[in-house]
DNA sequence: GTCATTGCAAAGCATTTGCAAGTCG
DNA sequence: CGACTTGCAAATGCTTTGCAATGAC
C-alpha cells in the first residue's frame, strides 16, 4: 500500500501512515470520523481534514472502498477494496462483508446465514456509459 | 399510490399530489431538487422541505425507493418501488433500471449488453442483525 | 530549495427541524 | 373544529476548500 502510493509519487507523511495504518488493520468499516478519533490519542495534531484528503487520495487509486451512505458518514473499507457485497444493520450500522454468488435466493440465504432479518439491498453497477466513453477517453465524475 | 396513502390516513394536498405524480410518471430517477424545479412553474409556492418530507413519508409506506449517493444528491425511483439493480454512469450521472440474475457474468454481460465501461458496482443488504431484532421488535436507524 | 501536504477555519450542500399559519376531512 | 401539512428560515452534519505554514525528498 505504501508502496504503491510512492509509486505514483506521493509523499509518505507521519499523517497518511496513521490513516494507512488504520485502514489496513481495521477488520471493520470505519468512517472518517472513527478514523480521526482513534488516531487522535496517538496524533492529537492530526485533523479531519487531512482524513479526508488521505481518504480521497485512496479513493483515486483504488486502495480503498467508499460506501456512501446518506444517514451520517460513509463508510471505507481498506481491506478488500474490490467492490464485494455488504450486510448492513439498519438497526445499529454495523457492517459486514459478504461472500455470495447468487441474487436471487441471497436475501433469503443471507438471512439464515447469518440471522439478519433482511429488509432490503441495493445493487448498483458503475461505469461509463457509451457517450462518456468517447466523449473522454479517461475522467470520471467520481 | 393515492389510495395507499388514505388508507393509512395521511392527507391528500395539492402538494403531496404535484409530488405523487412526478414520481409516477418519471421514468428516471429523480433528486428532490429535480422535483422540486419541475413542480416550480406549475405550483410556485411549493417548498423543497415539503418535497423532503413528502419523499420521507412515501420512503416510509414504501412508495418510492431511495438511492443513497455521497456526490450530490439522493435520488428516487416511484415506479419500481423494489430493490433492484441500477447502472450509473460516473460521468454523466445518469442512471438506468437493469432486470438481471446472476452476480458473477454480470458485470461483463452488462457491458456487452449497454455498452457500458463497467468499472466497479456496489451490493448492500439492508436488515436488523439478532441483537438488534431482540432488543426492539419493531423499529429501525434508518 | 521545491512543491506536495498539513491544519485551521470558513464555506458548501443536501437534508432536517421548529414553529406559526394554513387547510384537509 | 382539530389534527395533519405547509413554508420559511435557521440549524445540522458531513465534507470540501482557501491559504499560509510546514516538511518530505
Amino acid at each position: 500500500m505504501v508502496a504503491r502510493l510512492r509509486e505514483r509519487g506521493y509523499r509518505m507523511t507521519p499523517q497518511r501512515l496513521a490513516v494507512l495504518r488504520v485502514l489496513a488493520r481495521s477488520e471493520g468499516h470505519p468512517s472518517a470520523e472513527q478514523i480521526y478519533q482513534q488516531l487522535q490519542p496517538e496524533y492529537p495534531m492530526l485533523s479531519l481534514a487531512t482524513v479526508y484528503k488521505t481518504l480521497e487520495t485512496l479513493k483515486e487509486i483504488g486502495e480503498v472502498l467508499e460506501l456512501e451512505f446518506r444517514d451520517g458518514s460513509n463508510r471505507y473499507d481498506g481491506a478488500t477494496p474490490r467492490p464485494h457485497p455488504h450486510l448492513v444493520c439498519t438497526g445499529c450500522g454495523r457492517i459486514e462483508d459478504l461472500d455470495v454468488r447468487d441474487l436471487d435466493t441471497l436475501a433469503l440465504e443471507i438471512s439464515r446465514r447469518t440471522g439478519y432479518a433482511v429488509l432490503r439491498h441495493r445493487l448498483d453497477f458503475y461505469g461509463l456509459c457509451p457517450a462518456c466513453q468517447s466523449r473522454s477517453a479517461g475522467w470520471t465524475m467520481n
